[in-house]
DNA sequence: GCTACTATATGAGCGTGCTCACAAAAGGTC
DNA sequence: GACCTTTTGTGAGCACGCTCATATAGTAGC
């Protein structure tokens, strides 16, 4: 049984689409792949011609949210200078070595996936722009300029990075999320003031942090 | 069916050196609760009579585990101004908030069950102490004194904190763990020579870690 | 249009961790 | 010892993610 490419593109995305609401609505392991090949309209076996585990389809959605949540994050921060841009490269590569990709996308997903931006797509990246703010405040209360360019990429390397710590943990909790963010800002602030305070240009806090 | 705190005692001994001997030989994945089962001599449903799960059983080892290793380092630390001992609370507690402590005592785990010290007892002793010296390399290439007090506390930190990390991770590669325990060093480093350099006394190396 | 041939769809079925209804054994009371 | 209560053992059975043999729909060559 032939199919053409738009056919195969038509289900794949059904069944993306069908993984997107379902997850939303009822969560990662509730959902069985019996639920998201019902509400695709295709059989349970077909499921994995297309995506070959689970895990695989919350990846692709993931991929998904994360070239959204980059582009916003790229809109904001346009105009580094280069050596500020190599700061980032390099805390975000050594990041990047760290864990498997998936690990590192599916925070994102959780956050693109949320019921609140379940339904309207624009609801998605308040969403985002919502963790810009949290991460903000937090950069803040250590002492960090929120607006300066580099509070934004710290804002990213850790949002990517830290939150799939979260991750790993398959009962997240809220609060042990934030408590994460908040020791790892700790210890990347007090990484910068040492190491490149003259970048940052707000080292003018001596006191360590007290997370 | 009643039976002596004895014979019930024994039982969830049996369990237990079942599943120390099953997840060294063959992993904890491939070990099915069956087979653990059958090895103690008893039937499949009456191995979540003593665990509710199969990750209770590993935690359960977890716990003893750590247990051993903890003393081994307590030996080693016992001198400690106050201080350094405030500092490591400081630095434990913030560890131990970030995960349930199953994630923590896993890694202790897998060094227990390494192969290597699978048979005798002082062979898992050894491979601790391997551990330390291992993570004391490390502390050095950072330019910190490896067998100062504080790299010492430093290690009991990572070794759990750290490699809790690595567990999450199912499939964990050895490179990973080694990068990410490099990578944290160099952070914890920064932030000790910033906000406790008179306690570290060694914070002669200004230029910032390439991880 | 007919005949290979191939890519895809299908659902029965596997092994897993775990549950549950029931059987069996031990202790307490008389 | 007989009876009841309580705790523990047992294995059939569940739902899960995933596989595989088979059926089927599409294309290519004639």
């Amino acid at each position: 049984m032939r199919i053409t490419r738009e056919a195969r593109q038509a289900t794949r995305r059904g069944i993306l689409d069908a993984a997107r609401r379902l997850f939303a609505e009822q969560g990662f392991e509730p959902t069985t792949t019996r639920d998201l090949a019902r509400t695709a309209g295709i059989a349970a076996g077909t499921l994995f011609n297309y995506f070959p585990t689970k895990e695989a389809i919350v990846t692709a959605l993931a991929s998904e949210a994360l070239a959204r949540g980059r582009s916003d994050f790229e809109g904001r921060r346009r105009e580094q200078a280069s050596l500020e841009e190599d700061l980032f490269a390099h805390v975000a590569a050594g990041l990047r070595r760290l864990r498997p990709l998936r690990k590192f996308l599916q925070p994102v997903l959780e956050a693109a996936f949320s019921p609140a931006s379940a339904g309207a797509d624009d609801a998605g990246a308040a969403l985002r722009s919502e963790h810009l703010e949290c991460v903000g405040r937090v950069l803040a209360a250590h002492g960090m300029d929120a607006s300066s360019p580099l509070a934004l990429q710290l804002y990213w390397t850790l949002y990517t990075g830290v939150l799939g710590f979260w991750v790993a943990d398959r009962s997240p909790k809220q609060e042990d999320t934030l408590a994460l963010l908040d020791q790892s800002i700790a210890m990347f602030a007090a990484w910068l003031r040492g190491s490149s305070s003259a970048v940052a240009g707000n080292g003018d806090h001596n006191t360590h942090p007290n997370p």
